[in-house]
DNA sequence: ACCTGAACACCGTTCAAGT
DNA sequence: ACCTGAACACCGTTCAAGT
């Protein structure tokens, strides 16, 4: 792989530790990284998201991105600390928010635990063991209100727990085809949820599962397209000609090639600002829709 | 990775060379594999699907796999064929359709049309390239008819026709966070039609590509699924305790638990042979809840 | 008991050298 | 022009050796 976006954070970090960009420099902005690099803006976020990560930047607020003032210290904890399996699957959970799943490798976890790569193997069978160890982790977040509900909104509230954790962990919906079967913990609780709201309406128990399998879909089909639309937002600054960088250049080569006419008359209809796609709003119609569609009994729309 | 898989292989490949399996010898069951190996039997059937793939075993219809006679030559084109981006690419969809896309690499590809990983590299910028290519070529696979159809009928021949390229190529629901932006022209062609379906009834571009959107998020937050079916069959042979083999030993954990009552009593109110997961029938089930639920204006449901 | 260092077998990608 | 071979910088995983 050797993600480009690693080498360029590399060359940074480079100038920085030479003191070719001293403390309270200017960091290169995105768009300036991406030209320098010649690569796609969301590759030059994603680099500047390491170092930012790494403390060696910050943002100032209302200003431009700058060298951190003292290099802040790694974010190991002082000493020696037991090195435990729930220790590192929580360090791959935070590899992962930061710079995606591709980013979480073995030697990447030992690194930042400070111990050998040989040593997570102690803990943890394989990379596939960590991975699933990370998804039940962070299924496991979701808290559900003791109190009662109708059908139909406990329903929602299961289809939007999930959005939300997804919206933490942008990588989470990936990783669906895991080579172990896919029963997890953390999952089955919103499951338990699920399946409640539909218990005693008489259903088929084959009913019920097909139903639960449509609106984990629904959720996890939408939540695969956070990971770009954070991705396109952290390559955007707070100009408008973003769309037009990383998108918009394939998108009018498709719109002036006259063979795509109904997607070219859709995107030319649009306001002059573009589509801005609300993944949160698409979820919301997709789910009422479906909702509405599945003619549960005694399903009425909630009022939220 | 160096998946386990592909270790067994090459030791039943070892054991076929040396003579140990001779031509016609019965090659050990999938799941005399899965214990010998101490894998799962999804395992053990991908390795045994590594060996059909390069013609050293064949199965018997209504008998066991064995030893092929003549080892089948490899399977390239007798003198050199011209190297092209084309041909690389639809070596990396035949990889990706028989051992997933995990086993698509430059090197693997390279192999398989007998040249060196770096010609590779001059017709494909990178592996990111391939996969992009191969997404292209596979989503152009299908065709539309030219007839004349309701809208409702329209919408759901892109779904259903979406369905079949997935269930064609289980690898592809899985690469949506591709590193770069995703309009794919062998993409847009569905759009066309789906877009053609919504066109003239009034509804503004956003609401058509919202509609849009969660079209296709049905169908792939499903067809992602495709895969792990894919293997589980391939697993089972025609025993019927296939299942409690890989899903069931954890799913009957969790039953025996006691932690999740719902779905303890939701599983053993299912028939005596378990519920087969007929994820065709969950996809129509969901597209018409879904296409009804739109209540997009005369969108009547198809008699189909 | 637990971790390390080194090794092995894989990757993707680059580049001078060959044809 | 096109491909090769070798190299480089990465992986995951294993294992004898250390503490």
């Amino acid at each position: 792989m050797e993600s480009p976006y690693l080498r360029i954070a590399a060359e940074l970090r480079r100038r920085i530790h030479s003191g070719e960009l001293a403390p309270g420099d200017k960091v290169p902005s995105t768009r300036v990284v991406a030209r320098d690099f010649t690569v796609a803006l969301a590759t030059a976020a994603r680099a500047l998201a390491v170092l930012k990560e790494e403390g060696l930047v910050e943002a100032r607020p209302r200003s431009a991105t700058v060298v951190a003032a003292t290099r802040s210290r790694p974010r190991r904890r002082a000493g020696p600390v037991e090195l435990t399996r729930e220790g590192i699957v929580r360090e791959g959970v935070a590899i992962a928010d930061a710079e995606g799943l591709g980013a979480v490798t073995i030697r990447a976890v030992a690194a930042r635990l400070g111990v050998a790569a040989a040593a997570v193997h102690r803990h943890v069978r394989g990379r596939d063991e960590l991975v699933f160890g990370m998804a039940d982790l962070a299924y496991g977040e979701g808290r559900y209100p003791a109190g009662t509900l109708s059908r139909r909104e406990r329903l929602e509230t299961v289809a939007r727990t999930l959005w939300q954790i997804y919206r933490r962990h942008p990588w989470l919906p990936n990783l669906t085809p895991l080579d172990r079967p896919l029963p997890l913990p953390g999952l089955l609780r919103h499951g338990e949820q699920l399946l409640r709201a539909l218990d005693g309406l008489g259903l088929a128990p084959e009913a019920m599962l097909t139903i639960e399998v449509l609106i984990y879909a629904h959720v996890q089909g939408l939540a695969v397209h956070i990971e770009r639309e954070t991705q396109a937002m952290a390559a955007t600054g707070l100009s408008s000609d973003q769309w037009l960088d990383t998108q918009g250049r394939t998108m009018s080569a498709f719109v002036t090639s006259g063979r795509y006419p109904m997607f070219t008359k859709t995107i030319t209809g649009l306001g002059a600002e573009g589509y801005d796609f609300d993944l949160d709003n698409i979820f919301e119609t997709g789910l009422q829709a479906l909702l509405d569609g599945l003619r549960i009994e005694s399903l009425s729309r909630s009022t939220s």
